[in-house]
DNA sequence: CTGAAAGCGCTAACAG
DNA sequence: CTGTTAGCGCTTTCAG
């Protein structure tokens, strides 16, 4: 009773190991007599196959194995500032893996690390999954991709085209940066300021991009002084907040690469008797703590828990059919419009 | 090189197998000499055994399961508003995993379920996990508990006192209540009110238990007008904050039994034209929304990732030394003051 | 269409 | 102290 094994099926169904085997994994070739007393079996001893076993003997795990960045990730949960992209992630990822009857594992490496490929080779000594998930900023990682392509293990970058090198599953940032803007130019404002993420990441490019493409796609000229850098930080946003707002001639309203720094605007402005909407403002990820403020924030949601369930079903198909032909997907943004934006007066 | 197993190691040392196992699991009866010898060739090739075949050979699966409350989890995923009980979980318990050795796997399964125990069981046989965290509310369900024993697989509750069915880790909800009454108290408030949480979690009791110790101890009379029923959603939060605060002789001051309903009297608060802290609010989880409101909440933080980071300690160190001796273990709690409180004047 | 035998990579049990 | 042998529970050959 307590370890029932495909053995005991094998008996109690009157058949060979292997039948059972083949009625496990729908495999062809079983008359339907052979499958129902098979599955009668494996309902009344309430058989699941081991996993172990399952990747000991055959060539697949059921698993796979998301990479995050480790860094970004434990700050997130020390400072108690939740993570968003993970529980993004989990939802995807988890679920459709559930679904098909896999695992997913969350593994954090160092994304700068000199020995970041020793890890993962490590993690994929050690667990063999049947695919890796990448998120930013490891799925830019040319080192880690070309590795993984060499040891033949499928895998999809999260948040970057994959250009061929394994599956690419992706949102435009620049386009979503380019329906902000004109969001914000629609209302009326003229002098945008934006904030910049942190050019570790490629996103961070792309949201600048779409910035200056819907400026000059409506006329207003390109101003330097409006655009101030940043890291994703709190502190960071803060500071170019502080930069963009002193000035006389301070612009109307805001483009905050991310929420954290759309935030730090928003109490900057706070401080400086700025009133929000009045100042407009408008970020990217659309994390829980857009609702909360006040106004809340209007923001850009990336579709991160489709992206995960998207690269999960991908790696699965790979699994199952062994068909490898990396492709890219890409999802849909939404502008979430909250209390921060508001027509220029 | 891309499948590097014990053998090769051997070969490579010049010894048996048994030799190089004996080494990576840090077995005695091994030379200094020969153990040199192994680790040099370990290192040489990039040998990392193999979970899977582990957990074949022996008697460890080095997996540890996490089960958590399946409807609760989606729901906060899906609605956005985060899951800071996941998040400060894998904090705690993955981290504690990875020094180990160890894995984490997260297994979502429905509390009410009627074929939980069958979901669970499934589980069990899949993975074989070395041990089996509990969280609220699982971890007080008895027939869960009872299976469990009666399969001999560790785990620990965390939430609640194991009182010897296998090891409890939690903290005192009650003196946390109690204290955070009094900081109210102390600050001059005597009409306060309570807003509860769901009864289908233990902690909620024992949080009204202490709202009510504090009241008694200080003199102050419990009036059931002002406790107001919650289920930790922020609708039953703006249901009770009006309840409680549309009254003539309304509370100066509210204990709500989470952020989120906390963050509902907020805005309950703000819509009726009344000043937080004039109206005084402490809330219990200090999840990431607190430090975005205005003013930020003051909040009772559980020590989540201390209790996960704990619960995974003793569940490998069951299945390190074998040693079954159920414990429980109290974890300290802190209130975080913020903004939301303030004296009564 | 079905079954028997041979491993997968490791560790437990037992010899030396 | 070290090595040999026999599985663990599956799937993959390869025969019937």
């Amino acid at each position: 009773m307590s370890k029932v094994t495909i053995r005991h099926v094998a008996e109690a169904a009157g058949v060979a190991v292997k039948t059972v085997s083949r009625v496990m994994n729908g495999e062809p070739n079983v008359t339907q007599d052979l499958r129902d007393r098979v599955m009668k079996a494996v309902e009344a001893l309430g058989y699941v196959p081991s996993m172990a076993a399952r990747r000991m003997g055959g060539s697949r795990s059921y698993l796979l194995v998301a990479l995050n960045d480790r860094e970004n990730t434990i700050n997130n949960w020390r400072s108690g500032r939740g993570n968003d992209w993970i529980d993004q992630m989990l939802h995807g990822a988890m679920l459709t893996c559930e679904a098909h009857g896999y695992r997913m594992l969350f593994e954090l490496v160092e994304a700068g690390s000199p020995d970041l490929d020793r890890k993962v080779v490590a993690i994929l000594s050690a667990l063999q999954p049947d695919g890796i998930i990448l998120t930013p900023p490891h799925s830019q990682n040319l080192a880690l991709v070309e590795m993984l392509t060499r040891r033949k293990v499928p895998f999809v970058r999260m948040g970057v085209q994959g250009e061929g090198v394994g599956f690419g599953v992706f949102m435009d940032d620049r386009a979503a940066a380019r329906e902000a803007t004109r969001l914000l130019l629609d209302l009326g404002h003229r002098r945008i300021g934006f904030i910049a993420g942190s050019p570790r990441f490629e996103a961070s490019r792309q949201r600048q991009e779409g910035y200056g493409d819907a400026l000059t796609q409506a006329g207003v000229a390109l101003d330097d002084e409006l655009i101030a850098p940043g890291d994703f930080t709190f502190e960071s946003g803060v500071a170019a907040a502080e930069a963009l707002l002193s000035r006389a001639d301070r612009p109307t309203a805001i483009l905050a690469s991310n929420d954290e720094m759309a935030l730090a605007a928003l109490h900057v402005a706070s401080r400086l008797g700025i009133a929000v909407p009045d100042l407009s403002l408008v970020s990217f990820d659309d994390t829980p703590g857009t609702r909360l403020s006040v106004p809340g924030l209007t923001s850009v949601r990336q579709p991160i828990s489709e992206m995960a369930a998207k690269a999960a079903e991908l790696l699965i198909g790979v699994s199952k059919t062994g068909e490898t032909d990396p492709s890219d997907h890409l999802l849909a943004f939404r502008l979430e419009i909250r209390g921060s934006t508001a027509p220029r007066h």
